[in-house]
DNA sequence: TATCACGCAACCTCTTTTGTTGCGAAAGCG
DNA sequence: CGCTTTCGCAACAAAAGAGGTTGCGTGATA
């Protein structure tokens, strides 16, 4: 199955938009992450309703930092993202009423909803300045 | 998006195999997981070189289980199955060699991998003969 | 030998996601 | 005051993947 990689590419982007000056337009964002503005406007906008980024508008517009990236959790940003479906995984829903399937489908979901509590407190322990630290010293950060 | 309900239907047809006196043709299966006879045996060939069923061809052929249900545990299905990739998220491969890029991708592969632990580890613990006890007695099954 | 049932490969269909295009509005520049 | 830049948004096209469908072969049984 495709996956959904646009909580990678928003901390990506965010650690890029910290080391930027000028608020950075869609399109360089975008030739960052290897695609084209649109879909960078569509995925930060849930960020910036979010109040994680700001976006401004007309000449030397772009987005930009709205906090700290220290104030900045994964899980603050995957919620932000709409809390996208984790799991390429899920119930059949074939026989409704047959008990067979029901007790399949809920030991398969506490399976899912053991590792999915696991996950959200993995992402609430880091914020995206840990991340930032992680990457080391600025130089060669982004050999393009 | 789609998720894959293969582990969910595998453990519901194994359930009603256990009560199935004969072999159980993969029509017959199909029609307990609404779907078809070729679906049914693409996944359930799987699960036959893997030990946990067997198929006989022929007249009064079909499917059986080729151990009792308290000796598969629902982590030996999804093995079975291929290991499925488990998450709809993943990491990005935008600009390989980007440190940012990097750390992103690595703290979202710690959060994948302690997830995929956990999940795991709830599957080893139950047994499809666990289910057959959680769903109560023999009436009122399929009420089809 | 006729039928039943699995084995397998090729193909079709449907859904979802990403990417593309076009137009409008707001903000600065000259 | 018009021109350019940049986001906002909607509609459309393209690509990928999973599930489903079909057809034919093979083995087993009556």
């Amino acid at each position: 199955m495709r996956t959904d990689n646009r909580l990678s590419r928003v901390l990506h982007a965010l650690l890029h938009l910290e080391r930027h000056d000028s608020p950075a337009t869609s399109d360089e964002i975008g030739r960052m992450l290897n695609t084209n503005a649109t879909v960078v406007r569509r995925t930060m906008g849930g960020l910036r309703d979010a109040g994680i980024v700001g976006s401004v508008k007309g000449h030397g517009g772009g987005w930009t930092l709205a906090r700290p990236l220290d104030q900045i959790t994964m899980l603050t940003i995957y919620d932000a993202l709409g809390e996208p479906s984790l799991f390429a995984l899920g119930q059949a829903q074939d026989a409704p009423g047959c008990r067979l399937e029901q007790a399949a489908n809920t030991a398969l979901g506490k399976a899912l909803d053991g590792a999915r509590r696991r996950f959200r407190k993995e992402l609430e322990r880091v914020t995206v300045a840990d991340l930032r630290d992680e990457a080391g010293p600025p130089d060669f950060r982004f050999p393009s």
